[in-house]
DNA sequence: AGAGGGATCTTCT
DNA sequence: GAAGATCCCTCTC
């Protein structure tokens, strides 16, 4: 019986999962014109990544926090070696200006062998391991050594093949992974995207193996909540600017916080739901 | 639900 | 030589 109700419970999470029509509208978005409605069928449908609405180089062209916000809702796709492909809506960003931004890796504007790819052209993936085992991953924006840190994803595509990645890259044996539980977090998008420093300085307009295309946006202000960086300590004014942004009541956001929430209730900013 | 510590290695001082 | 844009496991309340 626990299995059963396991199952129930997967199912009722994939039935009140929110984004399930977007997919839908995502599948049409990659049928050529006037084609039929049953793309998974056609062969052409296979092969075409031209038809894919990949973002192109003017979307990055933006101002660090612009960017960040931009990026929530839309989706990074991550076409693994045997062809299957990954899909994740963006729910949580991190901007991290450069030059005056002490939690900064460019902080005082200073490059390095590693932060190289920040100073890249906007659109340039920056890929860096921390805590010796683990990946985080950037995207160059507009401004001098300033990146966009991609903390959480939405699942869409490809849980399976996450979940796996996910599970592989543990020691212990454990429990299978909630859906939530896949990509909540900078270096655990990066396990279940199998995303290492393979991918640092490579161009999201052009790679074959990642890129992102448009999803469902932010209806508006009152849907992203703008918050503190996590993992920056507290010294410095720097650790307490509002740089980190969120999709507000989504479940696969990794820090959720309440107090700003209730910060903007109070202002009359209520979360539409 | 929250606190604490270990893992593990590249980068820069 | 120390720190780090994290995660996971264990212990305790």
């Amino acid at each position: 019986m626990p299995r059963k109700r396991k199952l129930l419970s997967q199912l009722s999470a994939l039935q009140s999962n929110s984004s399930l029509p977007q997919i839908d509208a995502l599948e049409k978005l990659n049928t050529t014109p006037g084609g039929d409605s049953s793309p998974k069928s056609s062969k052409y449908f296979v092969t075409d990544t031209k038809r894919s609405p990949r973002l192109e180089a003017d979307f990055f062209h933006q101002p660090c926090v612009s960017l960040a916000k931009s990026f929530l809702g839309q989706i990074l796709v991550r076409k693994l070696p045997d062809g299957r492909e990954l899909w994740g809506r963006i729910v949580e960003t991190e901007a991290y200006l450069g030059g005056e931004d002490e939690a900064s890796h460019s902080k005082g504007g200073k490059q390095t062998q590693r932060n190289a790819a920040m100073f890249m052209k906007p659109g340039t993936l920056y890929v860096y391991q921390i805590y010796g085992i683990y990946f985080c991953i950037n995207v160059s924006s507009q401004g001098e050594g300033a990146a966009v840190l991609l903390r959480s994803l939405e699942p869409l595509q490809g849980l399976d093949a996450m979940r796996e990645l996910r599970r592989a890259s543990r020691k212990a044996p454990s429990k299978l992974l909630k859906d939530w539980q896949l990509c909540n977090g900078p270096s655990r998008l990066c396990q279940a995207l199998a995303i290492d420093k393979a991918f640092d300085q490579r161009d999201l307009t052009r790679d074959s193996a990642i890129w992102m295309v448009p999803g469902q946006e932010p209806l508006g202000e009152q849907d992203v909540v703008a918050t503190t960086r996590i993992g920056i300590g507290n010294r410095g004014e720097w650790a307490q600017k509002p740089l980190r942004f969120y999709l507000r009541g989504n479940r696969f956001v990794s820090v959720v916080d309440k107090k700003t929430e209730r910060e903007m209730a109070a202002r009359g900013h209520l979360p539409c739901s």
